[in-house]
RNA sequence: GGCGCUAUCGUCUAGGGGACCAGGACGGGGCCCUCUCAAGGCCCAAACACGGGUUCGAAUCCCGUUAGCGCUACCA
């Protein structure tokens, strides 16, 4: 038992990780996850959290992309511990390592054109069968060889799997042990006829350059795995840790793309989302602390994190969740953090300068604090927030044809309430309830009746947060200027 | 087709042979609170894919089946 227990710490060593995005397109949720994942393990056990951009396919990779990623990753928080790599930059040194197997005769050169073996393969499957690749040049006489090479015959490399009897094996961190016979993997092409490295060689080359020792990606790589694992041995290398992390789904069970909404992380950054809820919404996606807790901040994520809570299943990104998870959020963090997220967004908006939210700040703390448990995104609270800062409201049709229905009525009611209120001398929450709700019982109604009709008057809407906190927020003179605003749209409609 | 991975409420998940006629959360429905909307509280509906084993006992271990996904490229 005791013996168990000290296996169980020493099983989560410190590491050197990475996570390796291809810059062809935005940082997707996916790749953030898995990021997030890699990022925690560094955190909570030790070790560097590497950065690498697998710039190899020059046509579809953009600097633009890769500004993508890294803006991502930082709004996010998860920085990195070292400068980032580029895979392009390291050309010289696949070439080296492919070099490096063809002289130990464990790597061949193969002179079939592609052409030929796309042919083959395409043959292959109009007679519905399996194309294998058949070991022709594995064994090539020498002198041939050099015949080729000197006439500059174009060839690709293929490794020379080893063993054929043999099975090739790992004991992954969420998958256990994982094993494929050798016979199932074909001799495959480390380099192109154009010398430039394929995925599989270029990644094992890289991850021992960069002395990566846990190797945390997502599960597709799973049957490349193997072949990476022949590779280090070939070239000699200590092999690292494996993790492979379930993918993430759309709602409909398929592989998520653009189609399912935004899957991009800067799509949810301009939507107004916290990088805390998206971090523990993603988080929660293929991970659990074990027990029933779900919402957590970053930094109860590291103390929480290990890779026994990794989840061996694809998940469905449910947007819906995200949404009440940056709720939570929203209401929960410090209202200094939140403060600078929503006045970016008031200011954007154009509802009010920098300046003018310093002059107040209290109040303006103190209003976002009114708004932010009635909001899940901060755009939320920004609308809420206009009836607190513009000088003419515009009412919402609904709301007045639901509370200004019978004119007179409402007239009355709101003309007492606008002689109360521009007689109180002592502007805060209990003096005003016990007006109004004085007010209310001489007309013999209940509070709701005033306070709806109020309601609109004082901001065009149906719903805000409770009454008397809009009196307060607004002040007396706004507040009554608008009550007469409000008799006057009503004197007019009546009229007219 | 071959190989591999996976399989608990609609969704995210807890669960590690007996504490499970399966717990929490999102979403849905209802009630409470209440001046509205949220938030919060309480309640309801909702799952161990199927079939065989192993075992006194299986959601949990094993084997099949089915389904989904991945790899099977001079893509990454």
């Amino acid at each position: 038992m005791r013996i168990h227990h000290l296996c169980d710490m020493s099983s989560h060593p410190p590491a050197r990780v990475r996570f390796a995005p291809s810059p062809t397109g935005y940082l997707h949720v996916g790749g953030a996850r898995t990021a997030l994942f890699n990022w925690l393990y560094v955190r909570r056990f030790g070790g560097q959290f590497l950065l690498r951009i697998e710039d190899t396919d020059k046509v579809r990779s953009t600097d633009e992309s890769t500004r993508a990623i890294f803006d991502g990753l930082e709004w996010l928080g998860l920085d990195w511990d070292e400068p980032v790599v580029y895979q392009g930059a390291n050309l010289e040194r696949h070439r080296a390592d492919v070099k490096q197997l063809l002289d130990a005769g464990l790597a061949y050169r193969d002179f079939t054109p592609q052409s030929v073996l796309e042919e083959r393969r395409s043959a292959a499957q109009a007679r519905g069968e399996i194309y294998k690749y058949k070991r022709e040049w594995a064994e090539i006489p020498l002198h041939e060889e050099e015949q080729r090479l000197e006439r500059g015959d174009p060839y690709v490399v293929r490794f020379r799997v080893p063993d054929e009897h043999g099975v090739t094996e790992w004991d992954d961190l969420v998958h256990k042990r994982i094993a494929f016979p050798n016979k199932d993997v074909d001799d495959f092409v480390i380099l192109r006829s154009d010398r430039t490295p394929i995925y599989n060689f270029a990644v094992v080359s890289d991850d021992v350059a960069m002395g990566v020792t846990l190797v945390m990606r997502g599960d597709d790589h799973i049957s490349n795995t193997p072949k990476q694992i022949m590779l280090y041995r070939a070239l000699g290398r200590d092999l690292p840790r494996f993790a492979h992390l379930p993918m993430i789904h759309g709602l409909d069970g398929k592989k998520l793309s653009k189609r399912h909404g935004a899957t991009a992380v800067g799509d949810y950054q301009h939507e107004g989302l916290l990088p805390q809820a998206m971090l523990n919404f993603l988080a929660l996606l293929g991970w659990s602390p074990g027990g029933d807790r779900e919402v957590m901040t970053l930094a109860e994520m590291v103390e929480l994190f290990s890779p026994e809570g990794l989840q061996r299943k694809a998940a469905i990104f449910d947007p819906k969740k995200l949404e009440w998870m940056n709720g939570q959020h929203m209401s929960m963090m410090p209202l200094t953090e939140l403060e600078p997220v929503v006045t970016r967004a008031i200011i954007a908006a154009g509802l009010a300068t920098g300046e003018e939210l310093v002059a107040r700040h209290d109040w303006y703390l103190q209003l976002v604090d009114l708004l932010r448990v009635r909001a899940r995104v901060v755009d939320d609270i920004v609308r809420q927030a206009a009836p607190y800062f513009v000088d003419q409201i515009t009412y919402d049709p609904e709301a007045v044809a639901k509370q200004w229905k019978d004119g007179p009525a409402t007239l009355e009611i709101l003309g007492s309430a606008r002689d109360a209120l521009a007689a109180v001398t002592s502007w805060d929450a209990t003096t005003l309830e016990a007006e109004l709700r004085g007010l209310a019982e001489r007309h013999g109604i209940g509070g709701g009746k005033l306070f709806q009709p109020l309601r609109v008057a004082l901001t065009g809407l149906t719903v805000s947060p409770g009454i008397f906190d809009v009196l307060v927020m607004q002040g007396q003179d706004r507040a009554v200027a608008r009550l007469e605003r409000a008799i006057d749209y009503l004197n007019n409609r009546n009229n007219g």
